[in-house]
RNA sequence: UCCUCGGUAGCUCAAUGGCAGAGCAUCCGGCUGUUAACCGGAGGGUUGCUGGUUCGAGUCCAGCCCGAGGAGCCA
């Protein structure tokens, strides 16, 4: 019978048949024990002498790294194994040999397992991040679904600039016309929730910055809901919705995992509703408080974000930054017209920004003056504009980037390992 | 673009300006309960590149190439 190793501890006493590779090989004279790995995890197997004979013994006792493999035995319980169970091997059918596997089983840099990045996914550590990866994406579509979001996606090749300042990736679109790899999907997103009313998009987004920080990637993945008939408010809570179910599905369905990365697991059992609110004045004098050489006005520095997180056990909303500092479909706050109905979310534990949104723009007049004010080609928003002109509704959203939440999640040192293949300012290979 | 750090065996790293080293990986041998197993042996080097200083450079100097961390910008 052919059983996955996640299911080993139902099959305990019966014969079983393994497909996976050899992730290491131990051996003691007469007894082998082979590790192997199948993809849903790994299980020691057993091999005496006595039990599979001469032959087949010495022959596994030239098994390498990362053969393919087939390994036939009965499961046994035993504390001594990890994971509790082990299998008594009877017979043992290699499918492919691997020589001088490049990613031995002690330590490599950097460089050289990025090199080597469609071959380190195969670590256990690696795999646990992309099945908790996985387990993000899958929580926020369930989250966004089952409150009536219609995913609805926008273009990946776009005319222009979705906000004109941040650096974008052009590619030759037949002839002499150049169309830019989109960085949000987000105006496109307002017309479909006029179209909708609630609705989301969930796809890659590029920036050509050339960052290099452990929060950057040239291209990531951003979900975008965006709702008609929402204020700032509304924005602010289905954002700590979406966090706070993701964070639990995890904690839920991915412990395992959370293990295998030693994560301290009680840092997101307190990931609960309602989350702190600072306005931007308020959080610019915490900072002053704590000593921060923070110019009132700015944009807050990495560091400047790190300090702010830390005063709270859950992440952090932070609103009404001056609009000057923002993008030009902000909504002006009417309680003080310098400020912006927005939203910052700053993950804890140094974590920075995992969200960014708010309310958007909805006067027609108001947003071309802002258009122009940001030295933005006019014509290139008239089909945006015309949201404002045919029926125009008070709306907002906000994205969320899914590489540095999984990051926070699995409290990683950096982006890179939270996406399969990451594509940075020096890396386009594998 | 700027600042800091780095580049030596397949990998991770040592080496006062004075013989190029270790662990792991590979190969050979040993061991019936190993947990990155262990023990013994073997092979394996254009010290990123170019030039300079010096009796002598992996080491010091200059330029270049490549990478990492950070700043700015952002999710």
């Amino acid at each position: 019978m052919r059983i996955r190793i996640a299911d080993i501890a139902t099959y305990d006493g019966q014969q079983i048949t393994i497909q996976g590779w050899l992730h290491n090989r131990r051996s003691s004279g007469k007894i082998h024990f082979l590790i192997v790995r199948d993809g849903t995890g790994f299980v020691q197997t057993v091999m005496s002498k006595a039990a599979v004979g001469d032959e087949a013994f010495t022959q596994a006792d030239h098994l390498s790294q990362e053969t393919s493999l087939s390994v036939t035995g009965t499961v046994r319980a035993d504390a001594r194994a990890r994971g509790g169970y082990e299998i008594d091997v009877t017979q043992v059918e290699v499918h492919g040999a691997a020589h001088d596997y490049p990613i031995t089983p002690k330590e490599h840099g950097v460089d050289y397992l990025l090199d080597r990045r469609h071959l380190w996914i195969r670590a256990e550590r690696q795999t646990a991040i992309l099945r908790i990866r996985h387990e993000v994406i899958d929580a926020v579509r369930d989250f966004l679904n089952s409150r009536d979001f219609i995913l609805c996606d926008t273009p990946i090749f776009t005319p222009a600039a979705c906000e004109g300042t941040t650096t974008l990736f052009p590619v030759q679109y037949f002839d002499d016309t150049t169309a830019f790899l989109t960085q949000s999907g987000q105006l496109y997103n307002e017309a479909n929730a006029m179209a909708l009313g609630k609705v989301y998009c969930f796809g890659p987004t590029f920036r050509a910055e050339k960052s290099k920080t452990r929060r950057h990637l040239t291209e990531f993945w951003m979900v975008e809901p965006e709702m008609a008939y929402a204020d700032l408010n509304d924005v602010i809570e289905l954002a700590e919705g979406l966090i706070v179910s993701v964070v639990s599905r995890v904690l839920d369905r991915r412990r395992q995992e959370l293990e295998v990365l030693e994560r301290d697991v009680s840092k997101l059992e307190s990931i609960q509703a309602p989350f702190p609110r600072l306005t931007y004045d308020r959080a610019a004098q915490l900072l002053k408080d704590h000593g921060q050489p923070f110019a009132y006005g700015t944009d807050f520095g990495g560091t400047d974000e790190t300090v702010l997180s830390e005063q709270f056990d859950r992440p952090v909303c932070v609103t009404h930054y001056p609009s000057r500092i923002k993008a030009f479909y902000m909504q002006p706050d009417p309680q003080q017209s310098d400020k912006a109905l927005c939203v910052d979310m700053l993950a804890p534990e140094g974590y920075g920004e995992i969200i960014g949104g708010g309310q958007r723009l909805d006067d027609l007049d108001l947003l071309r003056e802002r258009i122009e004010a940001h030295g933005l080609p006019q014509e290139a928003f008239d089909w945006y504009l015309d949201l404002r002109r045919y029926g125009t509704v008070p709306h907002g959203g906000f994205g969320m980037g899914i590489e540095r939440c999984v990051a926070w999640i699995c409290k990683l040192e950096h982006v890179r390992e939270t996406i399969p293949y990451p594509r940075m300012l020096h890396r386009l290979y594998p």
